[in-house]
DNA sequence: TCTCTTTCTGTAAACGTTTTCCTTTATTAT
DNA sequence: ATAATAAAGGAAAACGTTTACAGAAAGAGA
């Protein structure tokens, strides 16, 4: 491997010569700048990530931690994300698996954001103590080392409940999240709030986890005491996806028996039949205000609390009881 | 920041001793290792990766290059990837973004694999040819340090094909894919030789680039010069989609007049209606074992070349003419 | 008692940078 | 001509590990 040292040897200059030139420092002439350059590209240079970062105390790396990859969620999340990380000179590496949590303590990476459930507060606080710089993105936390940017869950899940309820339903379902979940724990908190003020309606809680199997397990629950129109209310589009997949092998139909409104407005729900109801934010914007704070806190700003806006889509899904 | 250096002075031995015990050498006492654990557990210590790096040449992660994080498809290729690396110690990380290509030749990840086109294949080379370990699945190369894992392509293609002939079409579109792409070129060529033992077919080549976009512009193309039910062979998936939502717009209606058959079987494609015929094959697999021949070359064995099989999915958007 | 092993621990070099502080040389002012 | 200043470059320490090698202590065999 070709290091400073040799370039500096056939350069016939000290090593610290050549890293001022390399890094174009105005303590060298341009002329044995631009000759050290040369011999650099010459001798195909390249500089040890390991070295200088040891040294410098930095990477320029900034990591996003996900429970999983699935899909349609974080194309658009990541995307915003890249974007407004490499302007500023960062690069983005995801991070999943258990053993990726030593990245942030090992200084493999300068900041991290987090959407991932599983990650103990408790351990977040403890790297936020040692000085590392956070953004959450699925909890509440507050200290000088951590911004937050969330979801307006609450506005989200009183939208559709009175979407439901505006629609003429009388008796309404919520499929539920994980606990685990900070988002579904917000969403089912305003959904309880909400259908207080309607207090015709019945109100019926099922249990879920956010993936599809739950929203078919759920969907047969509601099969099975079925009497007339109900309207349903699912956490995530995900769950509400695989009630669509249970539904379509009974005779119930959807957007006439059963009205469902999902959470995310994820990419199949609008190319499912018929077109789901949901509610929409945006995934981009999400991803790159999360960056742009981490970047400030980076930069020694203080930390800021953000949130995101959601608004409702109508779809055939819930239609007029 | 606490280095061994503070565990070495507090324990009262020497540094190497401290290197020793937390790496689990037998050269130390059973009892000295773990009064030096107690201390660094104690004093918080956390291991420097970059200094650790620097010295071992390795880092135990790699490295996952793709060009767009676009949803569907990438969240089981990925899973697949990580469950079979982090059986072997390793952690991946998802490289996107230009300077990211900076990560395999400074040594940031032990290897790499390529799903991005946009990477010159001249720079793969030379980074081969540097010594670095790489996976390809999205070109054919053959060099000591790489492996490489391709879809197949050409049976796919003619699965195709020989679906839409056998349903009886005799006029059948295919709907191209970017030049750039390896996959797009193969399935082209496999098309065209498919084509050739169907004599009394007519044939139509459209320009497309794997997005949704190019599908609604191809779908109103074919609009406007209908006149009989017709075939439409997609490259991919995501191009179909966009054809139905052209033909959504129409009075045209895909299974009846229009049939469309895809490649990929991406998660929307269940989910859309009429379901979309289209070419299956296994994200997850293709993923684990292109981390599987990676992890072999890095353990230096020869360089292998796989190939991933392909089946045919039938859907109502292809029926009998 | 002496030497030879064996077992444990310490010394020091190395990995490839960055950066502080010097030294040399050239330039200008006196 | 001399001193003061500026400009360009070099020496060396530091970042935090790993590891080859050397050394010391202790027990065993002669």
């Amino acid at each position: 491997m070709v290091s400073i040292k040799d370039i500096a040897k056939k350069a016939g200059v000290s090593i610290s010569t050549v890293s001022y030139a390399l890094n174009g420092s105005p303590k060298v002439t341009k002329e044995t700048s631009e000759r050290i350059q040369a011999i650099a590209k010459e001798l195909n240079y390249i500089p040890s990530a390991a070295a200088r970062s040891l040294k410098k105390r930095e990477t320029k790396i900034i990591g996003i931690y996900l429970t999983n990859y699935s899909g349609a969620f974080y194309g658009e999340l990541l995307q915003g994300m890249m974007e407004t990380l490499s302007k500023n000179g960062y690069e983005l590496i995801v991070c999943s698996g258990k053993e990726s949590h030593r990245f942030l303590p090992e200084r493999m990476i300068d900041g991290a954001i987090i959407l991932d459930a599983t990650y103990e507060t408790e351990e977040l606080l403890s790297h936020a103590e040692r000085g590392h710089k956070l953004v959450v993105m699925d909890r509440r936390m507050d200290h000088i080392n951590i911004s937050q940017v969330l979801l307006d869950n609450k506005a989200g899940a009183t939208l559709a409940i009175d979407h439901l309820a505006e629609k003429g339903h009388r008796k309404i379902y919520v499929l539920k999240g994980p606990e685990i979940s900070f988002d579904a724990r917000q969403r089912l908190e305003a959904v309880q709030k909400a259908v207080q003020r309607y207090s015709q309606v019945e109100y019926v809680e099922l249990d879920g986890d956010f993936n599809k199997p739950s929203g078919e397990a759920a969907a047969k629950k509601i099969h099975q005491e079925f009497s007339e129109p109900v309207g349903v209310f699912c956490l995530n589009d995900e769950m509400a996806i695989g009630m669509y997949n249970y539904f379509s092998r009974t005779n119930l139909r959807v957007g006439e028996d059963v009205h469902i409104i999902g959470f995310d407005n994820i990419e199949v729900s609008q190319y499912i039949h018929p077109r789901l109801a949901t509610i929409n934010y945006s995934k981009h914007k999400w991803g790159s205000l999360a960056s742009e704070l981490l970047i400030n806190l980076i930069k020694k700003k203080k930390p800021e609390h953000e949130r995101i806006n959601v608004s409702l889509i109508e779809g055939d899904s819930v239609r007029n009881r």
